[in-house]
DNA sequence: AAATCATGATATAACGATATATCAGTTGTC
DNA sequence: GACAACTGATATATCGTTATATCATGATTT
């Protein structure tokens, strides 16, 4: 069995032409019910799978998007990337994941790469710091894209997000109304877009109630980072008696750091996450967080990016997705002094 | 800007024949200082992206590896795919993944579609219980195919994986040597080949030193699922004063159980996990664990898909990396009775 | 019986790139 | 000055499909 089987080896074998096995096995055109049979059979026999290169070039159609995450091992990504396939396969897509790395060089080779393959959609978590060229490339080949999450200064493409400062006000407002006075915004770096907003609606959400400057304090967003962070936030800000965090991972991270040096969570120092990651709930003590539905982001994504293709010319969209308070127990009333 | 830039528009913009316009962009053939650099110009400013797909079938050559993989949102998963990224991009070869979720006719789905894609390697994950036809599928069609971490009976491909049953026999030996006499294995379902090793070096441990029979405790490869399951086993079986899990999810669900009924991690019951993800070190305890090394995979994996890939007719492969004892604080010595 | 129509199949030209052969010119050799 | 050898560029066939047009053939109509 030296090589593969093609169309012409399948029309070969059932004595037909290759126009002819075609049609069958794309089941249009006239045919009749013997032929039909004996093109498929021969079909099964040789155990022919069409090859998608030659057939998306020719017909222009090609149901596969391209999905680049700047992240796999990211939790709430990787649960969000199973939403996002269900609901395109359920149209009839079919949705092949590659990794930026957090590295705009690599997310551009990526991108790169499904321009070149023809996908007939992108979806595109953008790093931080997206390089011009990139956002050229994808415009001037034509290819229908969404950015997911994170997005841009002046990005001309469709989005599907969350409300990030919604989720941070009500996060931070939670704290509030249980009587913290103190409240800081705790984790991540840079100023991404997503961490922008999110910053923005911690801060209205204090400014609105006197609450004086805003303290915010970075570390990088992995546990790890957090754990070590929040030791030295401890030391620096003694005052501080609840952290909205820029995440369920940092807040888990804070968490492991707070256990550690023995400081009641949920009384000595209350923690608010956002994502809703699985970990959260299956934590000790569970994780209080906003929490967004993947599979509702699946849902408006997939959506999103249909109506695109279908139509490649209306208006830009841009939609985001409410975050939901859920209580559970790293929050709770400040100790008294 | 209707439609995307093509070969043909290059060379016309810079005004030399698509053939030439070829040889300069895969540096090839002769061509003079000065076409070269008009050519290049033009692609430039065209923001010209190559067809991937009309390339590769003219040429053959093909440089994206296919993987398959049936739960991204597996930490462990998830991990070892930067390791495997990782090395393949050192070679030049692209990486995209897609998620079978367990199901095997999505994965034969899946794994069609990198046929068809004309992928020139395809590393493969495979379920539980994989169908005949798939395998049938990879040999016909003649696409160099590698298994990873999981396999399945008379398998064909090339494999890498991890020396499963050492590393069951090692973790069950620690327990050993520490003093425990009542050792269970924890967790998984069904009789994967992965799992089917794993008992088998737990049950050749307790075997040699004479302690009875194994006691096998089934459950779903989840955080929740262990927990739920750890309350169950404790209920059963309150003699027992070690597991050694089907991996470190497994164990960390566990470990969160018996936290929740104020047991002592590593006195009342010592806990073992096999992977050492990152959160095992970052747990409360940290996990006791059979570490693998993500990058030791990710190297092993890229050397044998590329060995084959360079001479397709070389006789089976089969490689496995050995997982190290990692001990932090979920074992320990049993309390005396 | 000639004209019309539907049926089932096929021939052929694309899609966008690359491999191969070829072709003018120029340069070099004896 | 004839022939070879090299240089830089091009024409053409091809990869495996699908879209379109076309073509026999037999059935139906007038």
């Amino acid at each position: 069995m030296g090589r593969k089987p093609t169309l012409h080896s399948v029309a070969e074998r059932a004595g037909v032409s290759v126009a002819t096995a075609s049609q069958v096995l794309r089941q249009t055109g006239r045919i009749s019910a013997a032929t039909r049979k004996r093109v498929i059979s021969a079909a099964e026999q040789l155990n022919y799978v069409r090859d998608s290169r030659a057939a998306s070039m020719r017909s222009g159609e090609n149901r596969e998007i391209g999905l680049v995450i700047h992240e796999i091992a990211n939790p709430f990504n990787a649960e969000v990337i199973s939403g996002i396939s269900d609901f395109l396969e359920a149209e009839d897509y079919l949705v092949s994941v590659l990794d930026s790395q957090n590295d705009n060089k690599r997310e551009e080779r990526n991108l790169r790469a499904f321009i070149a393959g023809g996908r007939s959609g992108i979806i595109w978590v953008p790093s931080a710091d997206v390089l011009d060229q990139t956002t050229r490339l994808l415009l001037t080949n034509n290819v229908p894209t969404i950015t997911f999450l994170n997005s841009f200064p002046d990005s001309p493409f469709d989005h599907v997000g969350i409300r990030n400062a919604r989720a941070t006000y009500e996060g931070t407002s939670h704290a509030i109304s249980l009587g913290h006075r103190k409240i800081a915004y705790f984790g991540g770096t840079g100023s991404s877009y997503v961490r922008r907003e999110r910053m923005r609606g911690y801060c209205e959400a204090i400014a609105e109630h006197d609450l004086g400057p805003p303290v915010i304090w970075d570390c990088e967003d992995t546990k790890l980072a957090a754990s070590a962070a929040m030791s030295e936030f401890c030391q620096a800000h003694p005052d501080i008696t609840a952290v909205m965090c820029n995440g369920d991972r940092v807040a888990l991270g804070a968490c492991l750091s707070l256990a550690q040096h023995n400081k009641a969570i949920g009384r000595d120092m209350s923690v608010i996450g956002i994502d809703d990651i699985t970990d959260a709930a299956l934590s000790d003590p569970p994780l209080s967080t906003m929490a967004v539905s993947p599979i509702e982001l699946g849902r408006q994504l997939a959506r999103t990016l249909i109506s695109r293709i279908k139509s490649p010319d209306q208006p830009q969209v841009h939609v985001d997705v409410t975050a939901e308070l859920m209580v559970r127990q790293t929050t709770g009333a400040p100790l008294d002094d």
